[in-house]
RNA sequence: GGCGUCGUACCCAAGUGGCUAAGGGAGCAGUCUGCAAAACUGUUAUUCAUCGGUUCGAAUCCGAUCGACGCCUCCA
């Protein structure tokens, strides 16, 4: 097995990868919160996310992977009378927040299967695991890491040693409030709710009772009490985007780390934003990209996917439609590359054409080294092209390399098939042959424009054949 | 105000102390062709935001400047 090096945001720099049990690895990702699509930006992260997890694989390990779905609305703020995201929405559909729920999370998964995005293990609903949630927040309590007050149940950051030290925040310099204003009666600046009271007179559609009174959990407590309940008290790595370093997962570490005294977790990832023009994508915005949309314009899944490929997963990545086409065209060409091999192939009298192995070992070092150094695929990707322009190779050695590199690409290569072509096309072709055969050239080249217009693409080559191909 | 990140060709970008600065898209030239497209061949950064410093040697390390961005509110 080779070194596998990952960027660990705790202590911030690569490190070499050993997972707790040999040959299992466990990871928990942040998943969404269900109250809207996933937009763009969002899906990059999960995509970050898999290919970690097929890099593992690919490396040889075992993974255990839980998501998790946020289908409690949090507060858009602490003094907010208690509107939330998930309330909001139904309100916004006329549906219940379970029925919204639902409906995003079917869409998001939608979403994932779109981009070839390999499904996790465990997807656990917060609304599935309140009593877990209580229970992590008894024993906090029990060991005085907790006050109530008139909103909720607290968690008081002061008596956390090390509060931050994944954010390397720098608490004095924190501006609080500085968008918003806060609950008067936090002891400190980074303490956050763990339970929230209903409030007086609203009845809400979500809430449970609890030992402290009638109301729902706090922000960041269901990732704390469901990575544990799946993976145990440490576990091997835990990702989401990078704004979940200051707050969310500093908070997950103070209270998962408050009640066991242990490490939480070991290696801590996180996926850099999908920005535009004006800045990062965000829903609170209103206006952003889905992965529908773009279906809708004729991109693939796949071709987001070959776009996202195009840089490294801790730097941002600019969207526009420009880079989109060149990312389009070039997986384009990519799967033309493959069809010719595999037609020379098949074309080939010789079936016996013998596999080198150490041919094959040349290029697979190459590509493991690239992916194996913190995920860069984007190396990974141009040990390919590299790879498919060597001539020493002959196709079934290509292809076959072509295969195991997709194992961590996840760009279906190996459906990659020539398309049919429908029989109301092979006519005009056949029709626009004779009236070449007698040099019609008008006549011929006005075939070829009908046959574009119906979306195919005629290519006469040197040896008189003409090939045909559908129009991407 | 504090903290953090980034700046490599026309675009997307790999490379983070030492062979000719990967790869993709796009462009250009040639071969081929009835024409076109495709294909093939060649080609496009003596230079890595700028200015200094460290070093035998820097895109890579250090400092300053300029520019872009993220976080300090829930957020991928």
């Amino acid at each position: 097995m080779k070194d596998l090096y990952l960027f660990n945001t705790l202590g911030r720099k690569i490190e070499k990868f050993t997972p707790i049990s040999e040959n299992i690895v466990k990871i928990y990702c942040c998943g969404p919160t269900v109250y809207n699509y996933a937009h763009i930006g969002n899906l990059r992260t999960y995509f970050f996310e898999d290919i970690l997890k097929r890099i593992l694989i690919y490396n040889g390990y075992k993974v255990y992977h839980v998501v998790n779905i946020t289908d409690v609305g949090h507060l858009v703020s602490d003094a907010d009378e208690g509107e939330d995201k998930m309330e909001k929405g139904a309100k916004r559909e006329g549906k219940t927040v379970w029925e919204i729920a639902e409906y995003y999370t079917e869409a998001f998964k939608k979403d994932l299967h779109e981009l070839n995005i390999l499904y996790p293990d465990v997807w656990c609903k917060a609304t599935d695991n309140i009593k877990e949630q209580i229970e992590l927040i008894q024993c906090l309590e029990k060991k005085g890491f907790t006050y109530i007050t008139s909103d909720g149940v607290y968690y008081d950051t002061s008596k956390f040693k090390n509060y931050g030290k994944l954010a390397l925040l720098d608490i004095e310099g924190l501006e609080e409030g500085k968008r918003i204003t806060f609950s008067e009666e936090k002891k400190n600046k980074t303490d956050f709710a763990l339970w929230k009271f209903s409030p007086k007179n609203v009845k809400r559609q979500m809430e449970w009772d609890s030992p402290w009174g009638k109301g729902f959990p706090g922000w960041h407590i269901e990732c704390s009490a469901m990575s544990m309940k799946y993976l145990g008290e440490t576990f091997d790595i835990h990702c989401g985007g990078v704004d979940h370093i200051p707050i969310h997962h500093t908070n997950e570490i103070a209270q998962s780390e408050g009640c066991t005294g242990k490490q939480f977790v070991r290696y801590w990832l996180h996926g850099e934003f999908l920005i535009q023009e004006k800045g990062k994508m965000a829903k609170s915005a209103g206006e952003f990209l889905t992965l529908p949309v773009l279906l809708e314009k004729g991109y693939s899944g796949l071709d987001y996917r070959y776009f996202m490929m195009m840089t490294h997963y801790r730097k941002k990545l600019k969207f526009s439609f420009k880079a989109l086409d060149s990312a389009k065209r070039g997986f384009n060409n990519l799967k033309d590359e493959i069809i010719k091999l595999k037609d020379s192939i098949s074309y080939s009298k010789d079936s016996n054409i013998v596999i080198n192995t150490s041919r094959l070992n040349f290029w697979k070092d190459k590509f493991i080294e690239n992916i194996n150094d913190d995920l860069n695929v984007t190396g990974g990707l141009g040990v390919l092209w590299d790879m498919l322009k060597d001539n020493s190779l002959n196709p079934k050695e290509k292809l076959s390399l072509v295969y195991d590199f997709d194992n961590v690409f996840g760009l279906k290569l190996k459906e990659v098939e020539r398309e049919e072509i429908p029989d109301e096309i092979l006519k005009l072709v056949e029709k626009r042959k004779a009236a070449k055969l007698n040099k019609q050239w008008k006549e011929a080249d006005e075939i070829r424009e009908e046959i574009r217009k119906k979306g195919f693409e005629l290519l006469d080559h040197k040896n008189g054949e003409t090939e045909i191909k559908k129009i991407k």
